[in-house]
DNA sequence: CGGTATCCCCGGCGATACTG
DNA sequence: CAGTATCGCCGGGGATACCG
């Protein structure tokens, strides 16, 4: 061992930071989180596309990664809210490089894609 | 502008981004292209992992972005060799960035994943 | 309000064999 | 050397309905 071993150990932790943001709907959730704790509904209102279902599991997931705090009110009706932790907060930086960089990138191959899914 | 208009306009180009780079081996081909060209067979002597053919088509989806470039030497044997664009290259600060991020983020977790599905 | 349950589709990804 | 061809899995993601 040791002959190529620092190889995959560089390209693998873009790739374990990929499996931790690589979600479909991961970095637009942490971006919305940038600008403060959001309940659950807030967050479903902010991006429509996404359906409950989904939103709960990448909020999981996230909660898993140990990117985002969730914190129960147990009161009725139910609140509970979504926050950053100190780990999520860490891709802040990355997260707005990312989104400055997809939006040069749409400008200068004039917006290719859609930018949501249109629903029928 | 309005207080918060831009929205989706603004997560949307991290998804952007995410659709351009988020394949499985996107960044780590990225990644070695960024120390120079290669010709294909080095790629996948430095990545073990990726089978040819998931080399070729993420090869070809990057080159479809726009962010490497592919240039085929009319030789026998064959040569082909890959080099990012300049597009590609705008990217290297990001991913060296989440590659940080990714080594710091294992260290605090305690390298929860497998850096590569071993083969039997 | 903040989720689950259920069902299902599609395409990303993989393994193996073959070729100009 | 640098790929295709072929086949198939599997799980991420979606739609809809329902629950405490």
């Amino acid at each position: 061992m040791g002959d190529r071993v620092g190889d995959m150990e560089d390209y693998c932790m873009v790739e374990a930071a990929m499996e931790v943001v690589g979600g479909k709907w991961k970095l637009a959730i942490l971006r919305h989180l940038f600008d403060g704790t959001c309940r659950f509904g807030e967050l479903n209102r902010a991006m429509p596309a996404i359906t409950p279902r989904m939103l709960t599991r990448q909020l999981r997931e996230l909660e898993a990664d140990g990117l985002v705090r969730r914190v129960v009110y147990p009161e009725v009706p139910p609140k509970v809210e979504y926050s950053l932790t100190y780990l999520g907060e860490s891709l802040r930086p990355i997260a707005l490089r990312l989104e400055e960089w997809g939006h040069w990138y749409r400008e200068r191959r004039g917006l290719g894609g859609e930018p949501v899914t249109p629903r029928s």
